[in-house]
DNA sequence: TAGATTGTTAATCGATTAACAATC
DNA sequence: TAGATTGTTAATCGATTAACAATC
Protein backbone atom coordinates (compact mmCIF):
# COMPACT_ATOMS: atom_id res chain seq x y z
CA UNK A 1 0.00 0.00 0.00
CA UNK A 2 2.67 2.65 0.87
CA UNK A 3 5.95 1.07 -0.40
CA UNK A 4 9.01 3.40 -0.94
CA UNK A 5 8.36 4.34 -3.88
CA UNK A 6 5.30 6.41 -3.54
CA UNK A 7 6.68 8.03 -0.71
CA UNK A 8 9.66 8.81 -2.74
CA UNK A 9 7.27 10.15 -5.03
CA UNK A 10 5.06 11.83 -2.47
CA UNK A 11 9.03 13.66 -1.41
CA UNK A 12 9.00 15.07 -4.98
CA UNK A 13 5.60 16.29 -5.06
CA UNK A 14 6.45 18.23 -2.18
CA UNK A 15 9.61 19.62 -3.57
CA UNK A 16 7.69 20.66 -6.96
CA UNK A 17 4.93 22.40 -4.35
CA UNK A 18 7.26 24.27 -2.82
CA UNK A 19 8.64 25.61 -6.08
CA UNK A 20 5.40 26.14 -7.82
CA UNK A 21 4.93 28.10 -4.72
CA UNK A 22 7.83 30.19 -5.18
CA UNK A 23 6.35 31.01 -8.49
CA UNK A 24 3.28 31.96 -6.79
CA UNK A 25 0.97 29.34 -7.62
CA UNK A 26 -1.80 29.24 -5.74
CA UNK A 27 -3.12 25.99 -6.99
CA UNK A 28 -1.75 23.15 -8.81
CA UNK A 29 -3.50 21.00 -10.68
CA UNK A 30 -2.45 16.49 -10.95
CA UNK A 31 -1.41 17.58 -14.55
CA UNK A 32 1.13 19.95 -13.63
CA UNK A 33 2.47 17.96 -10.44
CA UNK A 34 2.83 15.58 -12.96
CA UNK A 35 4.92 17.23 -15.39
CA UNK A 36 7.04 18.36 -13.02
CA UNK A 37 8.06 15.46 -11.38
CA UNK A 38 8.06 13.34 -14.43
CA UNK A 39 4.87 10.83 -13.86
CA UNK A 40 1.40 10.61 -14.87
CA UNK A 41 -1.54 12.87 -13.99
CA UNK A 42 -3.02 9.20 -12.59
CA UNK A 43 -0.52 8.63 -10.77
CA UNK A 44 -0.72 11.67 -8.62
CA UNK A 45 -4.18 11.43 -8.27
CA UNK A 46 -3.67 7.69 -7.06
CA UNK A 47 -0.81 8.89 -4.89
CA UNK A 48 -2.27 11.71 -3.00
CA UNK A 49 -5.97 9.56 -2.34
CA UNK A 50 -4.01 6.97 -1.03
CA UNK A 51 -3.12 9.41 1.90
CA UNK A 52 -6.46 11.14 1.79
CA UNK A 53 -5.07 14.02 0.12
CA UNK A 54 -7.98 15.75 -1.58
CA UNK A 55 -8.50 18.89 -3.78
CA UNK A 56 -11.37 20.21 -5.90
CA UNK A 57 -12.97 19.00 -8.70
CA UNK A 58 -12.33 21.48 -11.14
CA UNK A 59 -10.06 23.77 -8.91
CA UNK A 60 -7.32 21.56 -8.50
CA UNK A 61 -5.36 21.66 -5.13
CA UNK A 62 -4.64 24.85 -3.21
CA UNK A 63 -0.40 24.75 -3.08
CA UNK A 64 -0.72 26.22 0.63
CA UNK A 65 -3.18 23.04 1.89
CA UNK A 66 -1.45 20.72 0.08
CA UNK A 67 1.91 21.27 1.42
CA UNK A 68 0.45 21.08 4.89
CA UNK A 69 -0.82 17.62 3.96
CA UNK A 70 2.46 16.72 2.15
CA UNK A 71 4.41 17.60 5.01
CA UNK A 72 2.48 15.58 7.98
CA UNK A 73 2.99 12.38 5.77
CA UNK A 74 6.31 12.72 5.33
CA UNK A 75 6.55 14.05 9.15
CA UNK A 76 8.34 17.55 8.42
CA UNK A 77 5.16 19.20 10.33
CA UNK A 78 7.47 18.66 13.61
CA UNK A 79 11.22 18.72 14.08
CA UNK A 80 12.81 15.29 13.60
CA UNK A 81 15.94 15.23 15.32
CA UNK A 82 18.91 13.19 14.32
CA UNK A 83 22.36 12.01 15.38
CA UNK A 84 25.34 11.40 13.39
CA UNK A 85 27.74 8.46 14.17
CA UNK A 86 31.27 8.67 12.86
CA UNK A 87 32.37 12.33 11.66
CA UNK A 88 34.92 11.81 8.97
CA UNK A 89 34.38 13.88 5.86
CA UNK A 90 30.67 12.22 5.25
CA UNK A 91 29.51 12.89 8.75
CA UNK A 92 30.48 16.59 8.83
CA UNK A 93 29.29 16.61 5.06
CA UNK A 94 25.98 15.75 6.62
CA UNK A 95 26.16 17.86 9.79
CA UNK A 96 26.98 20.75 7.79
CA UNK A 97 24.67 19.80 4.80
CA UNK A 98 22.87 23.71 3.59
CA UNK A 99 20.00 21.22 2.36
CA UNK A 100 18.15 20.85 5.75
CA UNK A 101 18.29 24.10 6.28
CA UNK A 102 14.66 25.07 5.74
CA UNK A 103 13.24 21.44 6.74
CA UNK A 104 12.71 20.14 9.82
CA UNK A 105 15.29 18.30 10.10
CA UNK A 106 18.04 18.60 12.99
CA UNK A 107 21.17 17.02 13.17
CA UNK A 108 21.28 17.88 16.95
CA UNK A 109 25.36 16.11 17.60
CA UNK A 110 27.64 13.92 16.42
CA UNK A 111 29.08 10.73 17.72
CA UNK A 112 33.34 9.52 17.10
CA UNK A 113 35.59 7.87 19.13
CA UNK A 114 38.77 10.16 18.40
CA UNK A 115 39.15 12.70 20.89
CA UNK A 116 40.75 14.89 18.44
CA UNK A 117 37.34 15.40 16.82
CA UNK A 118 35.44 16.33 20.31
CA UNK A 119 33.79 19.99 20.73
CA UNK A 120 31.50 20.61 23.15
CA UNK A 121 30.37 23.73 22.37
CA UNK A 122 29.41 23.37 18.28
CA UNK A 123 25.68 24.04 17.79
CA UNK A 124 25.85 20.23 16.86
CA UNK A 125 28.12 18.69 19.50
CA UNK A 126 30.80 16.39 18.78
CA UNK A 127 30.70 13.93 21.66
CA UNK A 128 32.60 10.75 22.72
CA UNK A 129 30.69 7.80 21.59
CA UNK A 130 30.56 6.44 25.27
CA UNK A 131 27.51 9.51 25.72
CA UNK A 132 25.71 8.18 22.98
CA UNK A 133 23.01 6.27 25.04
CA UNK A 134 22.45 9.03 27.39
CA UNK A 135 22.41 12.09 24.96
CA UNK A 136 19.98 9.88 22.97
CA UNK A 137 17.74 9.75 25.61
CA UNK A 138 17.96 12.80 27.39
CA UNK A 139 16.92 14.62 24.28
CA UNK A 140 14.59 12.08 22.81
CA UNK A 141 16.31 11.43 20.07
CA UNK A 142 15.17 8.07 17.42
CA UNK A 143 16.82 8.96 14.90
CA UNK A 144 20.96 8.15 13.11
CA UNK A 145 23.17 8.14 10.68
CA UNK A 146 26.14 5.65 10.57
CA UNK A 147 28.84 7.08 8.61
CA UNK A 148 31.53 5.19 9.93
CA UNK A 149 34.42 2.61 8.10
CA UNK A 150 32.35 -1.25 7.30
CA UNK A 151 34.24 -2.90 9.69
CA UNK A 152 32.96 -0.71 13.01
CA UNK A 153 29.52 -0.42 11.19
CA UNK A 154 27.93 -3.25 13.04
CA UNK A 155 29.32 -2.48 16.26
CA UNK A 156 27.72 0.75 16.45
CA UNK A 157 24.64 -0.11 15.18
CA UNK A 158 23.99 -2.17 17.68
CA UNK A 159 24.49 0.45 20.29
CA UNK A 160 22.19 2.53 18.84
CA UNK A 161 19.75 -0.25 19.06
CA UNK A 162 20.69 0.18 23.13
CA UNK A 163 20.53 3.47 22.80
CA UNK A 164 17.00 2.89 21.78
CA UNK A 165 17.38 4.27 18.47
CA UNK A 166 14.16 3.86 15.64
CA UNK A 167 15.53 4.12 12.57
CA UNK A 168 19.18 4.23 11.22
CA UNK A 169 20.37 5.85 8.04
CA UNK A 170 23.05 3.62 7.14
CA UNK A 171 26.40 4.93 4.67
CA UNK A 172 28.75 2.32 5.37
CA UNK A 173 29.05 0.07 2.41
CA UNK A 174 27.71 -3.56 4.61
CA UNK A 175 23.96 -4.57 4.79
CA UNK A 176 22.52 -4.05 8.37
CA UNK A 177 19.54 -5.86 9.03
CA UNK A 178 16.22 -4.20 10.39
CA UNK A 179 13.76 -6.13 12.78
CA UNK A 180 10.82 -5.28 13.74
CA UNK A 181 11.93 -2.10 16.47
CA UNK A 182 14.26 -0.65 14.21
CA UNK A 183 13.94 0.38 10.74
CA UNK A 184 17.09 0.42 8.20
CA UNK A 185 17.58 2.21 5.67
CA UNK A 186 20.96 1.50 3.49
CA UNK A 187 22.47 3.70 1.12
CA UNK A 188 25.39 2.46 -0.78
CA UNK A 189 26.93 4.81 -2.44
CA UNK A 190 29.37 2.42 -4.38
CA UNK A 191 25.69 0.73 -5.72
CA UNK A 192 24.82 4.17 -7.04
CA UNK A 193 27.73 4.83 -8.73
CA UNK A 194 27.49 1.20 -10.21
CA UNK A 195 24.22 1.94 -11.29
CA UNK A 196 25.25 4.65 -12.95
CA UNK A 197 28.05 3.46 -14.78
CA UNK A 198 25.19 0.61 -15.62
CA UNK A 199 22.89 2.58 -17.44
CA UNK A 200 25.69 4.99 -19.14
CA UNK A 201 27.79 2.02 -20.66
CA UNK A 202 24.02 0.53 -21.70
CA UNK A 203 22.64 3.85 -22.53
CA UNK A 204 19.28 2.41 -21.25
CA UNK A 205 17.43 4.93 -19.19
CA UNK A 206 16.28 3.54 -15.72
CA UNK A 207 13.04 3.61 -14.65
CA UNK A 208 14.17 4.53 -11.46
CA UNK B 1 14.33 -5.84 -19.20
CA UNK B 2 16.82 -3.81 -17.04
CA UNK B 3 15.41 -1.32 -14.09
CA UNK B 4 17.00 0.19 -11.93
CA UNK B 5 15.77 -1.93 -9.06
CA UNK B 6 17.53 -4.76 -11.13
CA UNK B 7 20.67 -3.45 -11.55
CA UNK B 8 21.04 -2.77 -7.27
CA UNK B 9 20.29 -6.46 -7.14
CA UNK B 10 22.97 -7.53 -8.86
CA UNK B 11 25.14 -5.01 -7.05
CA UNK B 12 23.91 -6.89 -3.85
CA UNK B 13 24.83 -10.23 -5.59
CA UNK B 14 28.60 -9.05 -6.11
CA UNK B 15 29.05 -8.09 -2.58
CA UNK B 16 27.58 -11.35 -0.96
CA UNK B 17 29.47 -13.04 -3.79
CA UNK B 18 32.80 -10.73 -2.08
CA UNK B 19 31.68 -11.89 1.24
CA UNK B 20 31.40 -15.46 0.85
CA UNK B 21 34.35 -16.12 -1.17
CA UNK B 22 35.99 -14.17 1.85
CA UNK B 23 34.67 -17.34 3.56
CA UNK B 24 36.89 -19.56 1.71
CA UNK B 25 33.29 -20.75 -0.47
CA UNK B 26 34.30 -21.88 -3.53
CA UNK B 27 30.48 -22.61 -5.04
CA UNK B 28 27.29 -20.54 -4.08
CA UNK B 29 23.53 -21.57 -4.83
CA UNK B 30 20.53 -19.44 -6.09
CA UNK B 31 19.61 -20.21 -2.37
CA UNK B 32 22.63 -19.03 -0.81
CA UNK B 33 22.41 -15.70 -2.60
CA UNK B 34 19.19 -15.31 -2.15
CA UNK B 35 19.34 -15.37 1.76
CA UNK B 36 22.27 -12.95 1.79
CA UNK B 37 20.28 -10.31 -0.23
CA UNK B 38 16.86 -10.95 0.61
CA UNK B 39 15.22 -12.00 -2.10
CA UNK B 40 13.78 -15.36 -3.29
CA UNK B 41 16.03 -18.03 -5.44
CA UNK B 42 13.63 -17.38 -8.29
CA UNK B 43 14.31 -14.03 -8.08
CA UNK B 44 18.38 -14.11 -8.26
CA UNK B 45 18.45 -17.16 -11.13
CA UNK B 46 15.64 -14.76 -13.31
CA UNK B 47 17.98 -12.47 -12.70
CA UNK B 48 20.91 -14.17 -13.75
CA UNK B 49 19.67 -15.56 -16.96
CA UNK B 50 18.51 -11.78 -18.23
CA UNK B 51 21.99 -11.07 -18.53
CA UNK B 52 23.51 -15.02 -19.45
CA UNK B 53 25.22 -15.34 -16.49
CA UNK B 54 24.84 -19.19 -16.10
CA UNK B 55 25.74 -21.47 -13.86
CA UNK B 56 25.61 -25.55 -13.04
CA UNK B 57 22.38 -27.44 -12.63
CA UNK B 58 23.72 -29.57 -9.34
CA UNK B 59 26.89 -27.30 -8.79
CA UNK B 60 25.33 -23.91 -8.28
CA UNK B 61 27.60 -20.87 -9.63
CA UNK B 62 31.41 -20.92 -9.43
CA UNK B 63 32.56 -17.44 -7.31
CA UNK B 64 35.31 -16.57 -8.70
CA UNK B 65 33.40 -16.90 -12.55
CA UNK B 66 30.43 -15.11 -11.37
CA UNK B 67 32.13 -12.20 -9.78
CA UNK B 68 34.00 -12.00 -13.42
CA UNK B 69 30.29 -11.79 -15.19
CA UNK B 70 28.95 -9.49 -12.20
CA UNK B 71 32.00 -7.47 -12.41
CA UNK B 72 31.42 -7.43 -16.64
CA UNK B 73 27.98 -6.28 -16.34
CA UNK B 74 28.40 -3.43 -13.68
CA UNK B 75 31.33 -2.06 -15.71
CA UNK B 76 33.77 -3.01 -12.74
CA UNK B 77 36.02 -5.00 -15.20
CA UNK B 78 37.69 -1.83 -16.32
CA UNK B 79 38.52 1.20 -14.37
CA UNK B 80 35.68 3.90 -14.25
CA UNK B 81 37.11 7.58 -13.88
CA UNK B 82 34.89 10.22 -12.38
CA UNK B 83 35.15 13.82 -11.55
CA UNK B 84 33.43 16.05 -8.92
CA UNK B 85 32.27 19.21 -9.21
CA UNK B 86 32.07 21.09 -6.01
CA UNK B 87 34.77 20.52 -3.22
CA UNK B 88 32.99 21.22 0.03
CA UNK B 89 32.05 18.60 2.69
CA UNK B 90 30.27 15.74 0.71
CA UNK B 91 32.75 16.54 -2.67
CA UNK B 92 35.35 16.34 -0.63
CA UNK B 93 34.07 13.08 1.51
CA UNK B 94 33.12 11.42 -2.06
CA UNK B 95 36.74 12.25 -2.82
CA UNK B 96 38.61 10.55 -0.18
CA UNK B 97 35.96 7.59 0.02
CA UNK B 98 37.57 5.05 1.30
CA UNK B 99 34.87 2.22 -0.38
CA UNK B 100 36.27 3.02 -3.56
CA UNK B 101 39.73 1.67 -2.46
CA UNK B 102 39.36 -2.33 -3.84
CA UNK B 103 36.75 -1.41 -6.29
CA UNK B 104 37.67 0.49 -10.13
CA UNK B 105 35.91 4.24 -9.26
CA UNK B 106 38.63 6.21 -9.21
CA UNK B 107 37.64 10.12 -8.46
CA UNK B 108 40.36 11.39 -10.86
CA UNK B 109 40.11 15.11 -9.83
CA UNK B 110 37.61 17.89 -8.09
CA UNK B 111 36.53 21.04 -9.46
CA UNK B 112 35.64 24.39 -7.48
CA UNK B 113 35.49 27.94 -8.04
CA UNK B 114 37.27 28.79 -4.59
CA UNK B 115 40.65 29.50 -5.04
CA UNK B 116 41.55 28.21 -1.67
CA UNK B 117 40.82 24.61 -2.63
CA UNK B 118 42.64 24.42 -5.35
CA UNK B 119 45.73 21.94 -5.25
CA UNK B 120 47.44 20.69 -8.44
CA UNK B 121 49.41 18.55 -6.21
CA UNK B 122 46.61 15.89 -5.00
CA UNK B 123 46.36 12.17 -6.03
CA UNK B 124 42.94 13.73 -7.43
CA UNK B 125 43.57 17.69 -8.07
CA UNK B 126 41.80 20.52 -7.07
CA UNK B 127 41.27 22.59 -10.21
CA UNK B 128 39.32 25.68 -10.50
CA UNK B 129 36.32 25.10 -12.86
CA UNK B 130 37.15 26.56 -16.12
CA UNK B 131 39.21 23.50 -16.69
CA UNK B 132 36.85 21.00 -16.44
CA UNK B 133 35.80 20.52 -19.76
CA UNK B 134 40.17 20.34 -20.98
CA UNK B 135 40.52 17.90 -18.49
CA UNK B 136 37.95 15.88 -19.44
CA UNK B 137 38.42 15.50 -22.62
CA UNK B 138 42.25 15.02 -22.27
CA UNK B 139 41.50 12.68 -19.84
CA UNK B 140 38.45 10.84 -21.55
CA UNK B 141 36.43 10.95 -18.23
CA UNK B 142 32.77 10.39 -19.28
CA UNK B 143 31.58 10.10 -15.57
CA UNK B 144 30.88 13.43 -13.13
CA UNK B 145 29.47 14.00 -9.41
CA UNK B 146 27.38 17.19 -8.83
CA UNK B 147 27.98 18.27 -5.04
CA UNK B 148 27.32 21.96 -4.99
CA UNK B 149 24.52 23.75 -3.67
CA UNK B 150 21.41 24.11 -5.20
CA UNK B 151 21.68 27.58 -7.17
CA UNK B 152 24.74 26.42 -8.78
CA UNK B 153 23.47 22.75 -10.37
CA UNK B 154 21.81 23.55 -13.45
CA UNK B 155 24.79 25.98 -15.04
CA UNK B 156 27.22 23.41 -13.60
CA UNK B 157 25.25 20.57 -15.34
CA UNK B 158 25.18 22.43 -18.48
CA UNK B 159 28.61 22.91 -18.35
CA UNK B 160 29.25 19.10 -18.31
CA UNK B 161 27.20 18.42 -20.96
CA UNK B 162 29.54 20.98 -22.94
CA UNK B 163 32.36 19.07 -21.80
CA UNK B 164 31.37 15.83 -23.18
CA UNK B 165 29.94 13.91 -19.95
CA UNK B 166 27.65 11.39 -20.32
CA UNK B 167 26.54 10.66 -16.84
CA UNK B 168 26.16 12.26 -13.49
CA UNK B 169 25.42 11.75 -10.27
CA UNK B 170 23.46 14.57 -8.57
CA UNK B 171 23.34 15.60 -5.21
CA UNK B 172 22.42 18.68 -5.34
CA UNK B 173 18.91 19.09 -3.91
CA UNK B 174 17.50 19.90 -7.50
CA UNK B 175 15.96 17.78 -10.08
CA UNK B 176 18.20 17.74 -13.02
CA UNK B 177 16.66 15.88 -16.62
CA UNK B 178 18.75 13.33 -18.03
CA UNK B 179 18.72 13.93 -22.66
CA UNK B 180 19.39 11.42 -25.17
CA UNK B 181 23.19 12.25 -24.45
CA UNK B 182 23.30 12.04 -20.77
CA UNK B 183 22.15 9.62 -18.09
CA UNK B 184 21.11 11.47 -14.76
CA UNK B 185 20.76 10.48 -11.41
CA UNK B 186 19.29 12.41 -8.63
CA UNK B 187 20.40 11.05 -5.43
CA UNK B 188 18.70 13.71 -2.86
CA UNK B 189 19.46 13.15 0.93
CA UNK B 190 16.47 15.43 2.53
CA UNK B 191 14.41 12.70 -0.05
CA UNK B 192 16.40 9.93 1.89
CA UNK B 193 15.82 11.36 5.37
CA UNK B 194 12.13 11.54 4.63
CA UNK B 195 12.00 8.10 3.30
CA UNK B 196 13.44 6.74 6.69
CA UNK B 197 11.32 9.17 8.82
CA UNK B 198 7.97 8.29 6.88
CA UNK B 199 8.75 4.25 7.79
CA UNK B 200 9.44 4.39 11.31
CA UNK B 201 6.57 7.14 12.23
CA UNK B 202 4.25 4.20 10.70
CA UNK B 203 6.06 1.67 11.54
CA UNK B 204 5.82 0.19 8.13
CA UNK B 205 8.72 -1.95 6.98
CA UNK B 206 9.72 -0.47 3.36
CA UNK B 207 9.77 -2.82 0.01
CA UNK B 208 12.87 -0.87 -0.54
C1' DT C 1 -24.88 26.03 -17.36
C1' DA C 2 -20.91 23.98 -19.85
C1' DG C 3 -16.40 22.64 -19.25
C1' DA C 4 -12.70 20.90 -16.75
C1' DT C 5 -10.71 18.26 -13.22
C1' DT C 6 -10.97 15.17 -9.49
C1' DG C 7 -11.46 10.53 -7.29
C1' DT C 8 -12.00 5.88 -8.12
C1' DT C 9 -12.80 1.73 -10.55
C1' DA C 10 -11.35 -1.29 -14.17
C1' DA C 11 -7.75 -2.59 -17.51
C1' DT C 12 -3.08 -3.01 -18.43
C1' DC C 13 1.40 -3.67 -17.74
C1' DG C 14 5.49 -5.39 -15.62
C1' DA C 15 7.89 -7.58 -12.06
C1' DT C 16 8.14 -11.35 -8.77
C1' DT C 17 7.36 -15.98 -7.52
C1' DA C 18 6.19 -20.79 -8.12
C1' DA C 19 6.63 -24.87 -10.49
C1' DC C 20 8.89 -28.24 -13.01
C1' DA C 21 11.34 -30.34 -16.90
C1' DA C 22 16.12 -30.55 -18.12
C1' DT C 23 20.42 -32.08 -16.55
C1' DC C 24 24.72 -32.34 -14.03
C1' DT D 1 21.75 -43.94 -10.89
C1' DA D 2 19.23 -40.91 -7.63
C1' DG D 3 19.10 -36.44 -5.92
C1' DA D 4 19.60 -31.70 -6.20
C1' DT D 5 19.80 -27.49 -8.56
C1' DT D 6 19.47 -24.79 -12.59
C1' DG D 7 16.99 -22.28 -16.33
C1' DT D 8 12.71 -21.11 -18.06
C1' DT D 9 7.86 -21.05 -18.60
C1' DA D 10 3.46 -20.17 -16.53
C1' DA D 11 0.90 -18.14 -12.66
C1' DT D 12 0.51 -14.60 -9.46
C1' DC D 13 0.89 -10.45 -7.56
C1' DG D 14 1.20 -5.53 -7.34
C1' DA D 15 1.82 -1.16 -9.32
C1' DT D 16 0.76 2.01 -13.03
C1' DT D 17 -2.28 3.85 -16.33
C1' DA D 18 -6.61 4.69 -18.64
C1' DA D 19 -11.23 5.78 -18.48
C1' DC D 20 -15.15 7.93 -16.87
C1' DA D 21 -18.85 9.17 -13.65
C1' DA D 22 -19.20 12.59 -10.10
C1' DT D 23 -19.05 17.35 -9.33
C1' DC D 24 -17.25 21.95 -8.62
Amino acid sequence: MSTRSRILRLSRYKNAAIRLKSLNFVKVFSDNLGDATGVTASQVRKDFSIFGISGNRRGGYQVDELLVQLNKVLGKDKPQKFIVVGVGNLGRALINYPGFGKSEIRIVAGFDIDPAKYNRKADAPILPIDELAGFAKANEVELAIIAVPDFAAQGVFEKLIKAGIKGVLNFAPIRLKSDDNVTVHNLNLETEFENLIYFVNTKTSPTE
